[in-house]
This record gives structure tokens, sequence and C-alpha cells, in this order.
DNA sequence: GCGACAG
DNA sequence: ATCTTGTCGC
């Protein structure tokens, strides 16, 4: 695939203070906006994993329509970035893009292993880089970066808002019976309740919704 | 000042 | 995130 154009590119190379800069620069190009299920063919989940000094980033894009993985990629680096609560995106960007740059094609949709909106400067890691690729991103965290939430029912598909400051920044969605819920949250270019949807539609047996799930393995186990 | 804190 | 075996339950 050609070198990725970023939007809004910025340097990676910056102190906690300067990444905290950028993201509230950043924040206000987030938009909300329907996802158009029918344009949607691919999406790509994408994970993190760090080996002592090392991260190793994975990309498996799989097919809406069938859901068969039709491509994949690894790329593996030094650590750049410490790991600090809010800043996560400085740390895990930097791996992701040229992981991207080995598909055959950008996925139409990125689902993170992380937060999008919920986040203290509503700009998580999906907001982050579904702007950079100006591409529908959504973020499926396993815990809670920043908010609350009421009770939660226990069938598969229940929700529960979670709110963070008055405002609703995500949901937790339970994607399997007996089991803690995902949080939920938009990245860019998709609104929360097609965020959901398309996460719930996604989650077959498992917690982890099967583009994060395999990402997930690829990246820590190297193979799927 | 104290506690919380994606991965 | 990562360190790690067995074990409870559908």
């Amino acid at each position: 695939m050609p070198a990725l154009h970023l939007h809004h590119a910025h340097s990676w190379e910056v102190s906690p203070r300067d990444a905290i800069a950028i993201q509230k620069r950043l924040a206000p190009l987030v938009r909300e906006e329907p996802l158009d299920f029918d344009a949607l063919d691919t999406v790509g989940g994408l994970d993190v994993s760090v080996r002592g000094d090392q991260v190793r980033a994975a990309i498996v894009v799989l097919r809406l329509a069938d859901l068969v993985v039709i491509d994949q990629a690894i790329w593996e680096g030094p650590v750049a970035f410490p790991y600090v609560p809010g800043l996560l995106s400085f740390r895990e960007i930097p791996a992701v893009i040229p992981a991207l740059e080995q598909l055959r094609a950008l996925p139409d949709g990125l689902m993170l292993d992380a937060q999008g909106y919920a986040h203290p400067r509503r700009f998580g890691l999906a907001c982050h880089l579904g702007v950079l690729l100006d591409r529908p991103a959504l973020g499926v965290a396993k815990t809670i970066l920043v908010g609350r939430h009421g009770a939660l029912a226990e069938p598969k598909g229940s929700t529960a808002d979670l709110v963070h400051h008055g405002e609703v920044v995500g949901q937790a969605l339970r994607t399997r019976e007996g089991v803690k819920p995902v949080f939920v949250s938009i990245g860019h270019r998709v609104t929360l309740a097609d965020a959901v949807a398309l996460t719930l539609r996604l989650a077959l047996r498992y917690k982890l919704p099967e583009p994060t799930r395999l990402a997930h393995r690829l990246s820590y186990k190297g193979a799927l």
C-alpha cells in the first residue's frame, strides 16, 4: 500500500506536556456522524503488545459480509514513549502507522483496543487515529479510563451509559452473558449507537469483538 | 493533598 | 501491558 497520508500530522517525539497540548488542539476535529454500513466492507482490528523494550503492533482485517480474515500485518520496533494514562496514543500510534502501511489496503473502519471519546480530554487513541486517517474509528476497551455507569442487565446486548462530568462519553456493553462488559466509545466519523451496534454484531462467542480479539492474538502470540 | 489511572 | 497453573462452570 502507498505511503499513508495523515491529516493534521504532528511530531511523536514530544513531552507529556506537549502531547496534551496536541490532544487539546485536535480534539475539536472529532466528528460524530452516522456510519454508512453499506460502504463498510472491511473492518480492521488493531492492538499493540509490549515485550521488554519492544512494541509489536498487529492489524487484522475482516470482511464484514462473512467475517473472513482477508489481510493482516505486524510491525515491531523499540518502545518510544512510556505508558501514561491519557497519553496511550503517543505510545501506540507510532507502531500502528507502519503496520497499516503493510496492508494491501486501508480497512473501511478501524476498531481499537482502547478508549476513544471516553477520555479525560475526549481524545483517546481511537479518536486520534481516526482523525489522522480521516476514517471511521471506534474504541472498545476492556476497562474504564474515565466515567461511571449504572447497573447493567445480564443478557448479551445490554447497555448502560458511561458518564463523565455529566456527559455520556460511551457505553458499557455486555457482549456475552455472565461476563464483564466492554466499554465502547466513538473514535471518529461514527455515532455511539452505531459503534455499539457494530461491536455487538462483531461479538460472536467471546467478550471481545472479533477484530480486536484477533488483533490481540496476533500481537501477543505473533500468529493467529 | 489523596486517589484513579485505556494498554 | 506483563508475570503465569490450575480450576470452576456451561
